[in-house]
DNA sequence: TATGGAATTATTGCATACAATCTGGGATAT
DNA sequence: ATATCCCAGATTGTATGCAATAATTCCATA
């Protein structure tokens, strides 16, 4: 689609992400609408497909703002992602194709060497992440799975908190993605859940701890 | 909200779920807004909303039309629900107040009198269904979870013949129901997450059953 | 000074008009 | 006869104007 609402949804989509538009800012139609050249109708579609990626929170005659996610909410995000990424991975590691095994694996190259680096750049990291556990939802084949999952995966964004992790982390982080791009690859369906589940968990566990939470 | 475009959603969303709008079913603006009293403006809200339900397909230029699931995506949901119920009826036994246990009984018994008649109104039973997963769901307290899994839940209506039980099944699918209640009500967490299981891979089986899957 | 309310302003909701695009049929050329 | 191109109708995409609603400010009053 290259009709106007499909590029300005995208924009606000990405600038939502990346943490420029910050959680609780207003989302004016008009200001929008000036700002990338349209009139408001395109901008109100645009605006009501993010509702629906529950990235803002609209309400009539009120209009949008960014939707924050409290740490309680991210922990159930979180908690849902380890029921259903383990399975993911499982199905992964049985019906992958190739085409998915190069892509982990530049993935993972990827993320490894802005891991070398001194100062972590969680803004490029973030998003080689989140393709990595999208190429394997995909790789399983499941498409009600990757639909499903992905759009939790991506509020795991929102959060700019959730992005900091300590450098003994990455480093674990980036060996269990490799972990699991080997097993996906060699068809070890049982060794590819638990990687995964211990991996979600431990993301889990990370995030707990820098909230203080039980 | 009393807005036009929000009553124009029910109304479709109504409309495809009983079955009125059938799969395929082209959905035009123009007549719609013709046929609900409004301007093309509101129902184009009301369809973007409804894709976000993936309740109908969108390309743009080409209109909306119902959006339908083959067998093989039906099982994939009701596989990502057989994760995902289960740890909700585990939360919900842990959580739920008298307001949802009283629901929860009320439901039981209505879907208990229509099982009593010689012919099973499905039209009447899937609704009462559907709520019985969604209390559930809100009684475990987990509130990603029962947005994640009601969209889900309510995809299941979309094929009518996933509808079609024989009676034995019916029977045992309502004294799960019972069984499940108990178990919430008694704060047997354990027990209600088995119940759910074994209830969601019963609607599994049947339906590969049905369509003749191997 | 604090408070309540009314008017004003800003913003969203809807309707209409027009532009862009797709679809289907028929004419024409091979 | 068949394939291709083009045009007309239909449908969606966008812009704009106006109505409805919510937020804000300012003034009157206690």
């Amino acid at each position: 689609m290259a009709t106007s609402s499909d590029r300005v949804y995208r924009q606000i989509h990405e600038r939502i992400l990346s943490g420029e538009y910050a959680v609780g800012a207003r989302l004016r139609e008009g200001e929008l609408a000036t700002q990338f050249g349209v009139s408001r109708t395109p901008v109100r579609i645009a605006l009501q497909r993010l509702v629906n990626d529950r990235l803002i929170d609209f309400t009539a005659h009120a209009g949008a703002i960014v939707r924050g996610y409290a740490d309680a909410e991210m922990v159930e995000i979180l908690e849902i992602r380890a029921l259903l990424e383990p399975q993911g991975a499982r199905l992964a590691a049985l019906n992958r194709k190739q085409e998915h095994l190069d892509e982990l694996f530049d993935l993972c190259a990827r993320m490894e060497k802005l891991g070398d680096r001194n100062d972590l750049d969680f803004s490029k990291i973030a998003p080689l992440n989140n393709r990595f556990h999208q190429v394997l939802l995909d790789a399983s084949g499941q498409r009600q799975l990757l639909v499903v999952t992905t759009s939790l995966i991506e509020l795991n964004n929102v959060v700019q908190s959730y992005r900091k992790f300590a450098r003994a982390d990455v480093d674990r982080s980036f060996a269990e993605h490799r972990q699991l791009a080997k097993a996906v690859e060699r068809g070890q369906s049982d060794l590819a859940a638990a990687i995964m589940l211990a991996h979600v968990h431990a993301a889990l566990a990370n995030f707990k701890m820098r909230i203080g939470a039980p």
